[in-house]
Order: C-alpha cells, then structure tokens, then sequence
DNA sequence: TTCCATGTTCCGCA
DNA sequence: TTGCGGAACATGGA
C-alpha cells in the first residue's frame, strides 16, 4: 500500500527494527527486483556492514549503511512492504530480498507484483536530484509558496500534476484523490483555474491529511467513516454532502470524486 | 474467465 | 516543450 504515508510507516519501521545490526548476508531471492546493480555485487557490498540511518523522500525509502559508503534505495512499487521476524518459517511468501543480522533477525523486502525496486546509491541527494523528484510535501521546508510556485505555468489537470513526481514527490492515486475531495476541487479541474484561496486548500488538505493518515498507521485506525477513501464506489452517497460518488479515468487511473461539491 | 489493482516508463500524437 | 492516452511490466484477488 505505498503512497507517501505508507513509505513513511516502512521507514519507521525500519528505524525501530533494523539499525545497527551486522548484516551477515543480504539474500537476493528474485534478481528482478534489483534495478542496476547485479545480484553478486549487491550482497558483495553490504555483507559486513549495518544499516545506520533511514531517510525517506516521497515514495522512496533510503537505508544508510556508513562503513560501506552506500545507502540501499528501496521503491515499494504496487505491493511492497518490510518485515522483521526471527523465525525463517516467518518469512513473506514474496519476499524478494533477505537482510540476515548478526542477532539472529532478519528484514525481508516483500513484493508481489514485482514493480517494486531495490538499489545502492551513493547518496539520497544525488539520487534526488539525477531522478529529478520535486519536494517532498511533509518537508517543512515545503510552504505554500513553494506549492504555488509548482503550480505556475502549468496547465492540464490539477489531478496530474498532483500525481506527477517530478512535481511533487509522494503522492500516488488513492490520496491525491482524498486531498482533492477534502479541498472540494474536481480532480480535472484545470491547473490555470484554480484561485489562490483554493490552491491554498490544496495544500493544507494534502498536508493534514498525509500527516493523519501516517498517524492513523502508527496506531492502527480505519480511515474515518467520513472519508472518500470509505466511499470508492460509484453511486455512494458523498458523506460530507450527499452528492454522489462517481468514477472516471484521470492520467490513466481510476478517479472518484464526489460530483457534487468537487467542482 | 475477465477485470481490476496504493506505480512507473516508454512511445506516439497534438 | 508540455500534456495526454495507451500499452507494458508481474501477479493475485474478487
């Protein structure tokens, strides 16, 4: 399940668990998860060495491991996910990735559906930066200034460019269309039509919201019953309005939206 | 059997 | 140059 708030529960994840542990092997069990690197020279660089930091930026989870001067990257594609066990019979049917520690434990890097990726980078910036990824939304550097500013310029649908990462980096289908219905906007509203006070709705929907949905993970909560997120359906009843709930396809994915108060 | 899925990339066209 | 539609990737669940 990861957008921005789900990456952000892995990374914590990550930090609670599988710091400083000596990774005694890093088990490849499908190559094709690997992005350049080959199989050999992955476990070849990290074996010996122990994850020291996590740093996230949108939907990419970076692992620092300081004595071998290289971070793994990891991208969670459609169905990545993390876990921490003991117990070997505890691993993931789709575990990809094995990290062995020292202690006994062990991480998986889980994917099913294979879109996910796994990586060693020199750094989170440089890899930032050669990607072209925009700001991360939770960054608080990351003002309403800054997201004005993206969307100048620009034209097409507010939706797109909310789900463009080369814009602005985390957000995926499922909450771009949640921030969208929070700030009443129509998911195709057009980028050069939309006033300030509603950019600015924009911004602090998408930033409340990604911040409660990772609270919400933390603790283990539904989405609340208000939601759009509870309402995915066509011919729902909009919870906040009574509007009804329609489907359409908006930059190739499938858009609900309440058609009567999203305008 | 068929359709759909929280992502990304590449190609062709306007 | 920017934006968009469509297809592809791999796999399981409804």
């Amino acid at each position: 399940m990861p957008e921005l708030p789900e990456v952000e529960s892995y990374a914590r994840y990550f930090a609670r668990h599988a710091l400083n542990q000596p990774i005694t092997r890093a088990d490849v069990r499908d190559e094709r998860i690997l992005g350049e690197i080959r199989k050999d020279a992955f476990a070849r660089k990290l074996k010996g060495g122990a994850f020291t930091s996590v740093r996230r930026h949108g939907k990419h989870l970076f692992a620092e491991v300081a004595a071998k001067k290289t971070w793994l990257h990891l991208h969670f594609g459609m169905s990545g996910d993390l876990a921490y066990y003991r117990d070997p019979k505890e691993a993931p049917r789709f575990a990809r990735i094995v990290f062995d520690f020292a202690g006994g434990a062990h991480l998986a890097f889980e994917d099913m559906r294979l879109f996910g990726v796994a990586d060693l980078v020199s750094s989170p910036d440089s890899f930032i930066a050669d990607r072209g990824l925009g700001p991360d939304p939770l960054d608080p550097k990351f003002t309403f200034s800054r997201f004005a500013e993206l969307l100048e310029r620009r034209r097409g649908a507010i939706k797109s460019l909310l789900m463009t990462q080369e814009v602005i980096a985390g957000l995926g289908n499922l909450w771009v269309d949640e921030t969208l219905y929070l700030a009443s906007i129509h998911p195709r509203r057009p980028i050069d039509r939309i006033t300030k006070p509603e950019m600015r709705a924009i911004y602090t929907s998408m930033r409340r919201l990604l911040g409660d949905v990772i609270a919400r993970h933390e603790r283990g909560g539904k989405m609340p019953a208000k939601s759009l997120y509870e309402h995915r359906e066509v011919g729902d009843r909009c919870p906040r309005c009574g509007g009804t709930i329609e489907r359409s396809v908006v930059f190739g994915r499938t858009t609900y939206f309440c058609a009567k108060h999203q305008r």
